[in-house]
RNA sequence: GCGCCCAUAGCUCAGCUGGAUAGAGCAACGGUUUUCUAAACCGUCGGUCUCAGGUUCGAAUCCUGAUGGGCGUACCA
């Protein structure tokens, strides 16, 4: 439709000698209230026109309509002339470009883009919140992918620190040597169980120390557990052997846990960054920025930036004791990540709690003059709340990722089951099903709202698997599948009507915007776009298919033009949810 | 205190760079299957777009202020 912008343009100039730019013409889509696909805003000619949005609409329209031979018609609504342009147009558009099998193929942009998402502590197991994470990390890179950004999905795992070492202790103290297979537990769930246990234990010894008259501030900081996981921590940035060998086996059944919950979530990472590597990092920074004088040391011998004037504090970047904080290690781990891969953009998909943090770190390398800081962009996304409130691992007030995951795909069973559609399926078919139709289920609903947004969750409510859901989606797909099957369609066979009626238009209309959409995803890094898009076409083609009908249609040419719009669609489909992380069926 | 984010139907969410009578799903009610998969389709009901100003031919959208909610403002990560 692009091209009535330009004509659009020739249009204005030839009639009011006024020569605009792209920019100034309003194009959008046709509301469906009215006739036409095309609507031009004229509001803001009349300035030039000198006439009344009517009368320019109308002048606009007649000269359109004689230079253009797309265009059937148009009438004018007050301040908008819409344009309806022929069949022809619109099935030429499909026949060129949207039925072809690699439409929706973005050509490269020679854009490297790292995407760094997931990050998990390796004190505990994977909850709602990561899995919001995962998959917004996930999804974001298949977009960048589609839309020609070469991608490198990255993991920065905190596997070291203070909570790490609170859960070695614990299980040190009451472990009584059980593991993951003596537990019967997944690593990470037997990790996190300790985890909690120091949390109860070390809570027990603040409540007796607060008895015997301390107040709570310092009863926190005296009770023995605490003193302990201190001492085990420098222990192992001494590189105490014993305490190391612990930390290595606690830490491989965490991971070995994650993995699972990985394959499940169907994410991976071509690149994983450790604390226990990095945390060291960025104490050269710190130099180069005293160097530059973009940093100032204090008289204890801290480091600090002062940031006032752009509007934000004073901020801490290495400790009186010469020891890293927390956006040391930042500002050295984004140096070592540029200086491995070079790559143009760089993405942080880390909760909006940290929005600050991320503000201050990209201003700062900024500051220090990195050519690659202004690539830099946290994807901050809301957290995942309960109508409880917050999720707290210590207090176990979590959805647990694993439990969830299991919930979905027995929930998608017994669905499934209930309307009785697994026939002719062998065992594994089912399950491979059930698992797809559950975490369809899950993505979609976690995937569909804008990342920044704050998002509520019941687990008394359970998923949807009617309406905006995955499953519709995927039974789109299937249903698609399956008319294909029975007409054994072939692509070699394809033909085209002369006319079409107002629901193929309109789904080759929306099919046509599949590019562009792509792109806008890719430029907002939202998942929410596409889960919305796919949906729009989904029900769009639900209602062709119940107004028209395929395999029966009367002309031989209507049929095979049919089937390629519905082949078409699948594709679309297919493609869209793939960037969701999302797998669609053949049958279901 | 200061800073950032959010506020749209009973509930969960869309609403593209400002454009026509603000759209979906769920819930409620009614209809559609001798015909390609009813996890579907069609219809009814449901709105002071939190509030008050402002800019504009035109504001859910932009600006200012207020209210409500969330987060941050650590020599924690």
């Amino acid at each position: 439709m692009d091209f009535i912008i330009a004509e659009t343009l020739k249009a204005v100039n030839a009639l009011y000698q006024t020569q605009l730019a792209e920019n100034d013409i309003n194009l959008q889509q046709t509301r469906k209230e009215f006739e036409g696909q095309a609507t031009i805003v004229t509001f803001p000619f009349t300035r030039f026109s000198k006439k009344s949005p009517e009368v320019t609409g109308n002048e606009l329209g007649e000269y359109l309509q004689q230079h253009v031979s797309q265009i059937a018609s148009f009438n004018v609504v007050k301040g908008f002339l819409n344009i309806s342009l022929k069949d022809e147009h619109w099935i030429d558009l499909f026949k060129q470009n949207v039925s072809q099998a690699d439409y929706g193929s973005i050509p490269s942009k020679g854009r490297k883009v790292m995407v760094e998402y997931s990050s998990p502590n390796t004190n505990k197991p994977l909850h709602l919140g990561h899995v919001r994470n995962n998959l917004l990390g996930f999804s974001v890179s298949e977009i960048l992918a589609a839309a020609g950004y070469e991608v490198i999905k990255s993991n920065l795992v905190n596997d070291r620190g203070i909570h790490i070492c609170k859960s070695m202790l614990a299980w040190q103290k009451f472990g009584n040597g059980e593991t993951p297979e003596s537990a019967g537990l997944k690593g990470d769930h037997l990790v996190g169980k300790y985890y909690v246990i120091f949390d109860k234990e070390y809570k027990k010894q603040i409540d007796e120390l607060k008895e015997k008259g301390l107040a709570e501030e310092q009863a926190k900081k005296e009770a023995p557990l605490i003193r302990e996981a201190q001492q085990m921590l420098q222990q192992w940035e001494a590189g105490d052997e014993q305490v190391r060998s612990l930390w290595s086996k606690m830490n491989s059944w965490v991971y070995a846990g994650f993995e699972s919950t990985y394959k499940k979530l169907g994410v991976s990472f071509d690149k994983f960054y450790y604390e226990s590597n990095t945390y060291l990092l960025g104490k050269d920074i710190i130099q180069e920025g005293l160097d530059k004088g973009v940093f100032f040391k204090k008289d204890d011998g801290s480091v600090w930036i002062d940031l006032t004037a752009d509007g934000l504090d004073e901020k801490l970047v290495l400790r009186a004791d010469g020891t890293s904080v927390y956006i040391t290690q930042d500002l050295g781990t984004a140096q070592l990540k540029y200086n491995d891969f070079r790559m143009d953009d760089s993405i942080y998909v880390v909760g909006n709690e940290q929005d600050y943090h991320f503000k201050v770190l990209f201003l700062i390398l900024d500051k220090l003059g990195k050519s690659w800081a202004k690539g830099l962009y946290h994807l901050s996304y809301g957290m995942v709340d309960l109508p409880s409130g917050k999720m707290k691992s210590r207090e176990g007030t979590v959805v647990d990722a694993d439990d969830l995951i299991n919930e979905m795909i027995e929930t998608a069973r017994q669905r499934t089951e209930e309307l009785g559609k697994t026939e002719g399926f062998n065992t594994d078919e089912k399950d491979a099903l059930y698992r797809m139709i559950g975490m369809g289920a899950l993505k979609y609903f976690l995937l569909k709202v804008e990342p920044k947004k704050r998002l509520l969750f019941d687990p008394n409510e359970s998923i949807d698997f009617q309406g905006h859901t995955g499953p519709f989606i995927q039974y789109t797909h299937a249903r698609i599948k399956s008319v294909l099957n029975k007409a054994s369609f072939n692509v070699d066979n394809a033909s085209f009507p002369d006319e079409l009626t107002a629901t193929e238009r309109d789904l080759i209309i929306e099919l046509g915007n599949f590019g562009k959409l792509i792109e806008a995803a890719a430029a907002d890094h939202s998942p929410a776009i596409i889960a919305n898009y796919v949906y729009d076409i989904a029900k769009l083609y639900n209602r062709f298919y119940h107004e028209e009908t395929i395999l029966k249609a009367d002309d031989e040419r209507v049929k095979n033009f049919r089937l390629l719009l519905s082949f078409s669609t699948a594709n679309v489909i297919k493609k869209g949810m793939n960037m969701l992380g999302i797998e669609v069926p053949e049958r279901m």
